[in-house]
DNA sequence: TTTGAAATATACCGATCGGTATATTAATAT
DNA sequence: ATATTAATATACCGATCGGTATATTTCAAA
């Protein structure tokens, strides 16, 4: 790894938890200097631009987040048990090493959506990995036998994947981890049901 | 209604779309100067400054939603009816005369939970109020025998309210209205087993 | 119709925005 | 050790940021 490639990773580590609770049209260039210690020249020797930074920091979050998810599926070994581990992992994600300002997945969503088309490409793009991840849970665990065979694969996943980014959503903005705890309970009743 | 009245309402109507789409940090007043065709000394002359005129662009969108909603739920009789109102409202939220750039409640929180101690309180307020009006139709459906007497009121209503908004995160990132359609009937289904 | 107040526009403020050309420093290969 | 290149810092750009003091206009009451 070269000098710049590092200084490129240490931009991003510095700046994705900026970009992850400010946003990008909150984050200013003022905001990244101070966060790595570096100057604007520096940061735009290693990047072309703030949206090249935040493209990368996306990435950075996200892959933290699919980090932990992959490491505590390999844990289980039945599906239901895997499926089980996405309300879990949101249980608890501010103890967990989660990037701090919450789920970048929504986070970015939603504020790119009629603004950033590259951010936004990004966040359907991760939204679509998540979605066939659960998918193939699912699949794989109907031909197990643990799940009923009726099951339609992709509207539990898409069901599975907005009801926990609901809940994050309210838990974050109310304050009210038992609201948190409440919706996950429901989605743990929904995959036990499957 | 005097004309500094008028003239805030015009200049809420006519940034409250601005806000909704572009988020308080994306929202300049010069944005705000084009959108109504005023100037900044007029606008602050109504407003003390940026974050007041965010507030009430909150209220007027909420609002907005909620007069929507409202009327649909004086159209149904049965309380299972006017649960599933939610669904039907969301489910083409384009074609009414919904709030520009989606739902103000899940822009707002998202923006706002780690960055704008008012705005966060105005949609955690707007969620309490929401899961308030929820949970007040399924306790009248269980005295009404329309619902079955066990169901865990709060759980439901606030996993009715996450998933909606996780529906139009996911259906507006990816652009896939199919996505919404299938989480959508994910909650009819769940409402109907009620 | 005049007058005082209310509402809006003009013109400006310092600060910060994102970005860049150039100088300087640090690392690398010879 | 020196030359070359890569990486970072300095100093600056015009534009825009949110905001305001003051002038002008519009309105309503007398």
């Amino acid at each position: 790894m070269s000098k710049a490639e590092k200084t490129r990773q240490y931009i991003v580590e510095k700046t994705a938890p900026i970009f992850n609770t400010k946003g990008f049209a909150g984050t200013s260039l003022s905001d990244m200097t101070q966060a790595t210690g570096l100057t604007k020249g520096s940061i735009y020797g290693n990047f072309a631009n703030k949206d090249e930074v935040a493209l990368a920091c996306f990435d950075y979050n996200f892959k933290k987040v699919v980090g932990i998810i992959e490491s505590a599926l390999e844990r289980e070994s039945t599906y239901r048990g895997k499926l089980l581990v996405y309300t879990k992992i949101y249980d608890d994600f501010l103890s967990a090493p989660f990037p701090t300002g919450g789920c970048p997945v929504l986070n970015t969503a939603v504020e790119s959506d009629d603004t950033h088309p590259d951010l936004r490409a990004k966040s359907a793009e991760a939204i679509g990995n998540w979605k066939n991840r659960i998918s193939g849970i699912l699949s794989k665990g109907i031909e197990a036998g643990e799940f009923k065979p009726g099951i339609d694969i992709e509207q539990t996943a898409l069901t599975l994947i907005a009801t926990i980014e609901g809940a994050i959503m309210i838990a974050k903005s109310t304050g009210k981890l038992n609201y948190r705890t409440a919706i996950l309970n429901s989605i743990e009743n929904m995959i036990n049901a499957l």
